[in-house]
DNA sequence: TCGCTGTACCAAAGCGCTTTGGATTTTGCT
DNA sequence: AGCAAAATCCAAAGCGCTTTGGTACAGCGA
């Protein structure tokens, strides 16, 4: 079923019915009832690509997931992520479409989506510490949110993050507040800003008391539950390991919590963890009482709270340079405690 | 940059260019070379929508990710999935557009999709025993392939599946070889498909072998990492604990190690473990030697052959009638052991 | 009565592409 | 040279919608 086919079951022409469907005022109410009743009887729905060529906009968002053939590795937060945007974008009538991009073709990619004219904005995932993505999208003109930043653009852009630096500010000093002195750092590869300033985090809180920041505790790779347990055992087989770690990640903070057990040593009394948790919707962090003391903050509400900003700041550029941070909470669990005595 | 503009600058018609870029014969190689390269020049793609709809098709493939507001969860393959299908529609010319789905409105997307002419096929993920959704689509008449396969189906549908039976009976035996009697399942939800067959599998081998089948030591749920922990330990505590675990996914088998392991058993020795490794790039089995003794089939590979699968169906509707099953490795990691002796 | 203002509707153009049905030129052969 | 066939190219229609620029008619005051 098709316009002119409704139409003409109405009696009607199409430019009525066009109207009458989305919202213009003049057209009758007792005909804008009639054309809509027909509509769903018919289960008429106009088609996205007509409209698209009519109106001139692509009613699409494009994610462009990267893919590094490097280290094939899918970000484990985007299935979340989506799920809290896509709901934004289907109330507001906008499709969400999917690349994926290798290394090095992150740029076609975008290119490809503007010159296809197939959607009307993109979602920036995992921007990396100075991300060539921002001013590519600058360039081409193609309205864009980051999920995160990028600490070293120069160009004005709108972005949603964590804060990650206060985050595992918090983090450090919580652990520092119990004493604490030898504080391992497992990170996300570097080049991701997140993780810079997650580490910027770490080593403020650190400095800020006087306490040493020793690179030898301190790893940084793609935040898998093997990373974890490597870094940990590792860490734990220093001459003087640490009493407590930091996580990017639940999945690498579980890897960590399996070296700690492996060592014979009990987690939140021997040695203490906190990791950032993303609320991610298979990763729960325990139940009522979690059990990683966390810094939280959930990808999902990130997700739809970004998918507002993309789609109004489409309708209106002007709100297309609003920056949101996010405060992540710092929810205590049973995987800290007191600094164990030296004895 | 379009196709008037590009033709005005070459000084050929909108018909000449069109064709020389879809390489039809009836244009001069010398000709189309010129048009290629302009094309390239000027960063010239023909755009989606207008191509779709000169051409009646959709030129995107939707995927429909459910999203029970019951249990929050999004299944966590979901990316590596989409991982292996992106790159195929990439390299056909397809966009993957991507709806999210509460409880009970499923039926709406699918309608909607189909009704917008949004997209020329569909994936089904995650089918469940009695899925409605197959018979659903063959009304409506939107091609599709299921990612697993629906036992309660009548209808003839494509499908991409693991053999998840064979799989779990292999998996299972590989235990009875070792001398164990008592095996627990730690399964996904029995609602879907995959666990369902993947007890089917378990059930088989251990009535082949006259061992009893006993459901104190058969747990289901969503497989969160939570989940297995809760089972395992529930399941240690019983009089006649389980000597090995037979556990549907990674994450949860990462669950059932931190149990087994709280309560100062050696996996591997005192509990064996066996998994499902859906080969997920965020959740590595360990390195060369893996940690789990797994049952492993990649989704992204799924994901891979699955696109290519439906395109063709698209192309041809008499190739969307095939079904392909996978048989998962198994692999031996450092999880699994003979059976303890009974002293 | 006439003209004017709304109200309610419509025909047709146009979005950017593909494709149909020619038109024109070249080639191959006698 | 002469002619059919093949090789190239093109104008225009059409895909399903929105939107521009109307028309027709009722109601109103003068």
């Amino acid at each position: 079923m098709n316009l002119k086919q409704l139409s003409q079951k109405l009696g009607l022409s199409q430019t009525t019915v066009s109207r009458a469907l989305n919202g213009y005022p003049e057209v009758n109410e007792a005909t804008r009832l009639r054309v809509e009743r027909a509509a769903a009887q018919y289960h008429y729905r106009p088609s996205t690509r007509a409209k698209g060529l009519a109106t001139g906009k692509a009613l699409a968002i494009g994610h462009v997931i990267p893919i590094s053939s490097k280290h094939e590795m899918v970000n484990p937060i985007f299935g979340d992520f989506i799920a809290g945007a896509g709901e934004t974008y289907a109330r507001h009538g906008y499709e969400m479409i999917l690349c994926t991009a290798d290394d090095g073709q992150e740029e076609q990619v975008y290119r490809g989506l503007k010159a296809r004219r197939a959607v009307d904005g993109v979602v920036v995932h995992g921007p990396r510490l100075d991300d060539s993505r921002i001013r590519l999208l600058h360039d081409i003109g193609l309205p864009f949110v980051v999920h995160g930043r990028s600490s070293g653009a120069t160009l004005p852009y709108a972005w949603l993050d964590v804060n990650n630096r206060h985050a595992f500010q918090r983090a450090t000093d919580f652990l520092l507040d119990l004493g604490h002195l030898r504080i391992g750092l497992i990170n996300g590869m570097e080049c991701m800003d997140f993780a810079h300033r997650r580490r910027d985090g770490y080593t403020i809180a650190m400095l800020a008391r006087g306490v040493p920041v020793d690179p030898s505790i301190m790893r940084s790779s793609e935040m898998t539950e093997d990373f974890g347990y490597q870094s940990t055992r590792d860490m734990l087989a220093l001459g003087d390991p640490p009493t407590a770690l930091l996580c990017a990640s639940l999945i690498s903070a579980l890897g960590a919590r399996r070296a700690v057990e492996e060592a014979g040593l009990v987690m939140g009394r021997d040695v203490s963890i906190i990791t950032h948790d993303d609320d991610l919707s298979y990763l729960k962090n325990g139940g009522d009482i979690p059990i990683f003391t966390a810094t939280r903050s959930s990808v999902r509400a990130a997700g739809a709270r970004l998918a507002e900003i993309l789609l109004g700041g489409i309708a209106d550029p002007e709100l297309l340079h609003q920056n949101v941070l996010l405060e992540a909470e710092l929810m205590v669990g049973r995987s800290t405690g007191p600094a164990p005595r030296k004895d």
